[in-house]
DNA sequence: TACCAAATTTGATCTGGGTCAATCGGCTTT
DNA sequence: AAAGCCGATTGACCCAGATCAAATTTGGTA
């Protein structure tokens, strides 16, 4: 049925979001600890810092590479440490006693993780494919970020970017229909690769459909389902490991909003 | 059916959470221009603010009554001020455009509201019974924060700590069922009414059916038929404005966490 | 090239919660 | 105290999406 292959996307955004194909590159570059060449030194917390504090900062953090589906951190975990995802994607869930399983959000290169006011992580994360991490010790990141008041105004903002983020993923959980979930999925989805690759209709998906339906609060079979609807009636087209946007005007109005 | 009436709490949760019952209490107290006695200055962001601070702090806000069903704030509105809840309840919310809406949250005193990254607001907030709120010119406020990181760093623990809010309204909206839904928001209303007024199992539920719905992901029409059925069952008692808890230990089972 | 395991798709059926439609009950007004 | 109003409850019915059960495709491996 699915006729078209996946059309290699630019090397860049291929990096940046890890080894969601099977392509195995080497995922730390060999000058990889330098902040200052670092991929995502223009978007992450670190963007708020200057030069020669980033030589600093450059010693509290370090890269540590996770295999397809390993786990970051767990939720209930007591947070030793904050993270800076550098590559890949990364899911990031909640677990009722049940085993049912709510994704609340996926992790891109640039987002900081580990903020909590417990003292212990209040979700667990784990990689979709390769993925690699810049990772701080608590007490000294804490320390460092004492007298940074910029880089907490940079943490804050990601903070404050992330809750609006959870705001609109509980409209389209508590009050969307699957088809409206799925379309709204598939745009927001886009629209946050567009800064890390080149923004073009075709989207990748490398998280599985069971993911998909996880953080959309549906099943399995509903999110299948609604995919090959939607392809039947030409808004997208499935292909291997991800969608084409074929009629983005009709995905737009499916999603409504 | 309902023979119990609901027994007056005690004044200050009824100060604190403003007309959820229909005493009429002047709101603003003739004292209620000195942030050193405000009702909230223990958990607020004023919090973090050392008495000088808070002297020259208390130049920026002005208290402003908003009656039982007035908006705040509109989303999409370029965002002014910033908001501290004093007395009253918020329904936080936002629409889709056909009319749907989806209740993101409830403000109680003590929190903070107006930080966004594009300038508008992101949701909208009306008052559920009578508000007061603690108003300040975002300019004169920035400013004032620029030079105190203290203020910096509470205003990103209550961001922080909405964020993990948020995440549990997502496990509850994607994941869980009706009754679940219901259990779980009374026991969550009820702890974080613990800090503001007595503990107790009277649970104060100044909201409409409605908004309930509205926040739960549900009709208003599941929402009532949820309450029965868990008041047959003999784990809470529906009494005028609110519920009394029966039996906890089967509300956290029916809460499935 | 064949085989196995896992992921995805498809089909058949069921059901929790939505929709539509009366009441009901408590306030407010007259 | 009667009338009117509005929020809440209850009942009857329906349907979107869940559940259960196969196929089918994909990916990895021998």
């Amino acid at each position: 049925m699915q006729s078209a292959r996946w059309t290699l996307p630019g090397p860049e955004i291929c990096r940046r979001l890890g080894r969601w194909m099977k392509a195995s590159v080497t995922m730390i570059e060999p000058n990889g600890h330098f902040c200052s060449d670092c991929a995502v030194r223009g978007f992450a917390v670190c963007a708020s810092l200057e030069p020669a504090e980033l030589r600093e900062f450059e010693h509290l953090g370090r890269r540590v590479h996770f295999g397809s589906g390993e786990t970051v951190f767990s939720e209930e975990d007591i947070t030793t440490s904050f993270y800076n995802l550098l590559e890949g994607v990364l899911r990031l869930y909640k677990l009722l006693p049940d085993g049912r399983r709510q994704i609340v959000g996926f992790a891109l290169p640039g987002d900081f993780l580990g903020m909590n006011l417990s003292g212990r992580h209040n979700f667990s994360a784990d990689a979709i494919g390769e993925v690699t991490v810049c990772q701080f010790a608590k007490a000294p990141f804490g320390r460092f970020m004492e007298e940074r008041p910029h880089l907490l105004r940079r943490i804050n903002e990601l903070a404050v970017r992330e809750l609006s983020q959870a705001r609109d993923h509980m409209v389209l959980l508590g009050r969307r229909a699957a088809e409206e979930k799925l379309a709204s999925f598939l745009l927001a989805w886009r629209q946050r690769l567009q800064p890390l690759g080149g923004a073009s209709d075709m989207v990748p998906l490398p998280m599985s459909r069971q993911d998909i339906a996880d953080y959309l609060g549906l099943t399995i079979e509903t999110v299948s389902r609604t995919f090959t609807k939607l392809e039947r009636r030409g808004a997208i087209q499935i292909v291997h490991g991800g969608i084409c946007l074929r009629d983005r005007a009709r995905v737009e109005a499916l999603a409504a909003a």
